[in-house]
RNA sequence: GCCGGGGUGGUGGAACUGGUAGACGCGCCGGACUCAAAAUCCGGUGUCUGAGAGGACGUGAGGGUUCGAGUCCCUCCCCCGGCACCA
């Protein structure tokens, strides 16, 4: 055993004896419950950053604590591999994407194996290959067939700087979700994935999952975003050029306010409905406007302070229960995308209806009434719109009628004359999956002049991606690959083209926890094997990803559970999103508006009296830099720390001990170097305790001391197995230094305590530094492999014990402490805290009021 | 605006169903070792006050419940994240 802590000798034995002994190897096992633990893979973007280390760490304590605590486990590992930046890369370099990724594959994959992630390698996956995406394309087939997959022209989100369509789960203020770029929008044809089919399954779900973050659960409900309401439509006969009725003559609206039917005095529509289109026709200025709407909606992100405009377009529509013409205007904020793309407007009951009206001297009619409050047309106020309360006037038969009877009343009417019904309305759109980029999945999908689209037969799949394209940033390079591009109708065996769009790569992810849970061998997507592993038990990934890739693989695996391929309805049973990595952010600001960052290394850091980070001067030129506070790693900020400087420098246990402690799983983490080294300061003292302890120690201590630290010892330990239940591994940490604070302060290290007490240590801190616990425990003579060992648990009869500690109160305040029998009866103990010598002075000769006495924890005398 | 999560020393963060606030680590101060430094080890470290024993104050602000509140209730302030012309 050396003397002295080398990491990095000790990790490699480590590593090897798990690599020759297969440790990880994840097979059926009934006799044991069963515990998949899945950490989002990475995209193969060159090397691990602190993210991906982190968040592989909470998932590699968890998997092999719950190891050794006699689950069954797996934990699989793969690669997210289609994607841009294999694109760009290849612009940059010259290189195929292709090979690119399987670089990075390579060089990543030493990376993890070198932080002692304990991993069933024989499951990996990468999802650019043609074994995998094959199934991708078989599902997507399958949804073709049972109408979820359908292909529509229709205005999507465009992003100019990746040269492709973004989902609306993708646009994120009005900007791509990769680029930042300012979306566009483009009348584009492309695949669709009916996801709003499952709308209602996809909402109702969310309530069985408590294991969920509540706000990742709120985020997916507002994106579906429910709403009922009425639809109804207002009549009218309106042609266009051909003598033809506009829409059947019916102007369809959404509401979720049926009860102010009766105070509708405008209606609105979006600039691209066709009543406007209509109006705009002989009227220029309607029509510039119009343009102008449209134009300006593309900048999504200036819509929420962008003023209310509009125009009235001269028509007329008729009011349905009515019968009152009622004006048509052109409004920029109707979206033509949601609900109808026309709205009833009750300015007297909606603020935004109040403002508008009142911008365009728009009539006002109140319809509801609360608590008979006066209303006034000059300013808006809250009750207005107060739906719990109000109550119907000057509203003809459904005058007194509340929110939900009017509703009713009203739904009925305009049911029964054909213009109307409760709807529920959806804020989720279908996902639009086809991307005009080259490193994806190829969409199956062959196009004929004579019959149309025609999907690719099933025993013709996989349409292989061809792997030696070089992109030159001039649109997808498959649109000159005529090898590709060229084959036969498999309808009628005339000359074709293939589909050169390729899929969102969401949709790799979106069932790759089914795939590692499978036999790969099997001929099959997934095979029986996934329902034995499925669902997930503990999920653990970026917040960032609360909407797409979880409502994605929700969607996905409910689809995969429709065509009988899988027997659960919900992937992830328990999601644990982590937190950033931060790290302090410099940069200097010259007059002409740059921003230059720099990286801590570049700089000599400058810290008040007390210790605070206030600014830095840069090596470089000597000149200060300003400090911007904590801000997570970035390569544009310059503030990433390289893990693989960290693991040279200190080994993968210290990265990982650190990591752990530093803060809870969930919340932020704060880089900090002297924590890192304090790190690796514990695992060198745990380290040389081991060094010492095999040497046979010193002689044994006080039979008093010993039984107090044993105490200790067991006391730490239930409150540690407590914490690892909640996920709480920074508590978990310290529990493990205190244990050694009190070993060490236990001179003596040949006696059974320190024995009992440093195996306990050892089982504690294994999942969370795997390597040099296994080596001191086979060292140690403790047993072959600590994975084997049974988890600690504290034992009764250490936590015995005969004298207790009770706190002694007066008011509610600290005034001493008594060491006491267990046993003491209440009186005695209320005999004791009255002869108490502070408690005495307190009292000043007067009589206690009360006493409180709490058993085993305090007695508060009260005066 | 709506929804979710927070606010505790110099600092990251602890605190079981209300029961010794600040565990553990970092930083800082002092000491030992050393020619010296680094490393290591030992001690101290919420604020104010006091020579000291001690005392007072202290978990964003203010109120309340309670023998006792970081924890429960009410009002307010601030921060972070998400959603948002959604009809």
């Amino acid at each position: 055993m050396q003397a002295d802590y080398h990491p990095e000798s000790i990790e490699q034995l480590a590593q090897q004896y798990w690599d020759s002994s297969q440790a990880f190897r994840a097979k059926r096992e009934h006799r044991k419950p069963k515990y998949y633990c899945l950490s989002m893979f990475p995209y193969p973007s060159g090397k691990l950053h602190m993210g991906h280390v982190r968040n592989y760490t909470i998932g590699d304590v968890l998997s092999r604590y719950h190891r050794m605590k006699g689950y069954n486990v797996l934990q699989p590992m793969g690669w997210d591999a289609f994607g841009l930046p294999a694109e760009n890369a290849a612009i940059q370099n010259r290189v195929p994407p292709a090979k690119w990724t399987y670089d990075n594959i390579a060089y990543m994959k030493r990376q993890l194996k070198s932080l002692g992630f304990a991993i069933d390698w024989s499951r990996e996956l990468a999802t650019c290959r043609p074994d995998y995406y094959k199934w991708n394309q078989w599902l997507f087939l399958r949804m073709l067939e049972k109408g979820i997959a359908y292909k529509k022209t229709q205005v999507v989100n465009w992003d100019p700087v990746d040269q492709t369509v973004l989902a609306n789960e993708q646009v994120i203020e009005g900007r791509g979700w990769r680029t930042g770029a300012i979306v566009e929008k483009r009348e584009i044809p492309g695949y669709y994935l009916g996801i709003t089919q499952y709308a209602e399954e996809l909402l109702a779900d969310l309530d069985k999952l408590p294991g969920w973050p509540e706000r990742v659960k709120t985020m997916q409900a507002n994106w579906i975003g429910k709403s009922y309401g009425v639809r109804f439509a207002f009549t009218h006969d309106i042609r266009d050029n051909t003598g033809a009725l506009i829409d059947d003559g019916r102007m369809w609206v959404f509401t979720t306010r049926a009860d102010t039917i009766m105070g509708v005095t405008f209606c609105a529509v979006a600039a691209e409905h066709p009543l406007a289109a209509h109006a705009a026709e002989n009227d220029p200025a309607l029509a510039s406007f119009i343009d102008k709407c449209k134009r300006g909606s593309v900048m999504e992100a200036d819509m929420a302070t962008m003023d209310k405009e509009g125009m009235d377009t001269g028509l007329k529509v008729m009011h349905p229960l009515t019968g009152e013409p009622v004006p048509v205007w052109v409004g920029n904020y109707v979206l033509m995308g949601y609900g109808e793309g026309a709205v009833m407007a009750v300015p007297a009951h909606d603020e935004r209806d109040f403002g508008f009206a009142r911008k365009y001297k728009l009539p006002i009619k109140q319809s509801i009434s609360v608590r008979n409050l006066s209303f006034d047309e000059a300013a808006w106020q809250e009750w207005y719109a107060d739906k719990e309360h109000g109550i119907c006037v000057n509203s003809g038969k459904y005058d007194g009628l509340n929110y939900e009877a009017a509703v009713d009343a009203i739904a009925t009417d305009l049911a029964e004359k054909g213009l109307g019904e409760k709807k529920v309305q959806w804020r989720l759109r279908d996902w639009g999956i086809s991307r005009q980029r080259y490193w994806g999945c190829p969409i199956p999908i062959i196009h004929c002049d004579t019959c149309g689209s025609v999907p690719v037969p099933d025993e013709q799949l996989p349409v292989v991606l061809p792997e030696d394209c070089v992109p030159d940033g001039s649109g997808n390079p498959l649109l000159k690959r005529e090898d590709f591009l060229n084959t036969y109708c498999p309808k009628c065996g005339k000359p074709a083209r293939r589909e050169t769009d390729t899929m969102d790569t969401f949709v790799d992810s979106s069932w790759y926890y089914a795939r590692y849970a499978s036999q790969f061998k099997s001929g099959a997507m997934v095979d029986e094997e996934t329902n034995y592993w499925m669902p997930v038990d503990q999920y653990i990934g970026g917040i960032e990803h609360a909407i797409l890739h979880l409502l994605y693989s929700r969607f996905w695996t409910k689809v995969m559970r429709d065509l009988g391929l899988v027997e659960y309805s919900e992937p992830f049973s328990n999601l644990l999103t982590q937190g950033m990595v931060l790290n302090l952010i410099f940069s200097r600001h010259p007059d002409n508006g740059a921003v230059e960052y720099f990286s801590p290394e570049e700089l000599e850091i400058i810290k008040d009296e007390a210790g605070r980070v206030i600014g830095a001067k840069s090596l470089a030129d000597g000149r200060t830099v300003d400090f911007q506070g904590m801000g997570t790693m970035s390569k544009s900020k310059r503030n990433g720390v390289d893990p693989q400087a960290i693991i040279d420098q200190y080994g993968a246990d210290t990265a990982r001990l650190f990591m752990m402690f530093a803060s809870p799983p969930e919340q932020t983490l704060e880089w900090v170097d002297s924590g890192v080294e304090g790190a690796f300061r514990f695992l060198r003292r745990l380290w040389n305790f081991g060094v010492r302890f095999g040497n046979g120690g010193g002689p044994a201590n006080a039979a008093h001391l010993q039984k107090v630290t044993r105490f200790e010892i067991h006391s730490v330990l239930k409150q540690a197995n407590y914490d690892l239940s909640k996920h709480q591994f920074n508590t978990v940490s310290s529990a493990a230094m205190k244990i050694l604070n009190a070993l060490d302060r236990l001179a003596g290290v040949d006696d059974e305590v320190v024995k009992e007490g440093f195996s306990i240590l050892l089982r504690l801190l294994a999942p969370i530094t795997p390597h040099i616990t296994h080596i001191l425990w086979r060292e140690l003579g403790f047993g072959e492999d600590i994975l084997q060992a049974p988890w600690p648990e504290p034992l009764a009869e250490a936590l015995e014990q005969d004298e207790i500690e009770i706190v002694l109160q007066v008011n509610g305040k600290l005034r001493g402490n008594l060491t006491v029998a267990k046993t003491a009866s209440k009186a005695t103990l209320e005999q004791l805290a009255l002869a108490h010598p502070s408690v005495q002075k307190h009292l000043a000769g007067a009589a206690a009021k009360k006493i409180v006495v709490v058993p085993g924890r305090l007695i508060n005398v009260v005066i």
